[in-house]
DNA sequence: TCAGTCAAGGGGTTCG
DNA sequence: CGAACCCCTTGACTGA
């Protein structure tokens, strides 16, 4: 369970630092850095990552700050640390200079995608609250989120209560969207299975489970074949039916055979994270 | 600008 | 009764 380094203030918008570091509370900046986290707010919207893996940022805006940012899809400029300074402004109390600690440049070198992390969150303040109908944000998952699910749908079409909870997780995603993503994409399988079935004198009947037939035909064409390279995804289970994933679900997470990897373990293609390398430097704040 | 995509909303149904 | 499903719809987002 990861800590609460940050609270919200009573007007429900600011987020201030409430950590153990003195040295950290007593500056003027929205932020701060461990061995552990880098963390600070931006157009206030808490960013709080664990390096080297940039799951913790989404993990920590889920279980935490559920309603103070929600991805947003845009178009992130190219990695540059000065955009990225230039990208906390008007935040004149966050300036984190770079090229400092090991566990800083660590921090860095995943920093492409932490920047497209920052670009997608921005938005909503706590203050706003949930979405009323008519200005539905609608989130756009990462591309590493969705070879997750993508991967992992090629396996299952139906995926049991524990490996969801486990994929959703590692995803950096809620359990209700790995169920909800589960859900369209069966509908979005079905429909071009229909077609190719209905082409060949089928029909979209034998896609789905029933008591005649609980275990329908759910092979893959080859034109359904994944078209992302989905060979930096780890973890998969063996494939269930409906019958199955509730068997799964009854027998709870036990005898899973899934593989997780640790939490905060990098995903990332080619990287590679040294646990040793870690210290307790301070970040340079001016 | 606009058609297509897709996460999410919501109604209805099934099942344990 | 709650959870999960199917199905249709909505509307934010994307790419041509």
């Amino acid at each position: 369970m990861r800590r609460q380094v940050f609270r919200q203030a009573a007007d429900g918008k600011d987020l201030v630092w409430s950590g153990r570091n003195p040295a950290l509370r007593a500056c003027s900046f929205k932020g701060g850095y461990s061995n552990k986290y880098i963390f600070f707010s931006i157009s206030d919207n808490l960013v709080h990552v664990t390096p080297p893996s940039l799951l913790g940022l989404s993990t920590y805006l889920n279980s935490h700050s559920p309603s103070i940012a929600k991805p947003v899809a845009s178009r992130p400029p190219h990695f540059n640390p000065h955009l990225l300074l230039a990208h906390c402004r008007p935040q004149p109390y966050l300036t984190v200079s770079f090229g400092l600690t090991k566990c800083l440049r660590r921090c860095l070198a995943v920093s492409r995608q932490f920047f497209l992390y920052l670009g997608r969150f921005r938005g909503r303040t706590a203050a706003e609250g949930k979405p009323r109908r008519g200005m539905m944000r609608r989130a756009v998952f990462s591309d590493l989120q969705r070879k997750g699910l993508e991967r992992r749908f090629q396996i299952q079409k139906y995926i049991s209560k524990p490996d969801r909870k486990k994929l959703a997780e590692k995803l950096g995603l809620k359990d209700s969207q790995v169920k909800i993503w589960f859900q369209n994409r069966r509908m979005k399988w079905r429909n071009s299975k229909e077609r190719e079935l209905l082409a060949a004198g089928g029909s979209r009947e034998q896609t789905l489970p029933n008591k005649n037939n609980p275990h329908p035909d759910l092979s893959d064409a080859d034109g359904d074949k994944p078209k992302l390279d989905l060979t930096d995804v780890q973890d998969i289970s063996p494939a269930s039916s409906p019958v199955d994933h509730q068997r799964a679900d009854r027998e709870g997470a036990a005898g899973n055979a899934v593989s997780c990897m640790p939490v905060g373990y990098p995903i990332y293609e080619g990287m590679e994270y040294d646990s040793s390398n870690d210290s307790d430097e301070e970040i340079n704040v001016t």
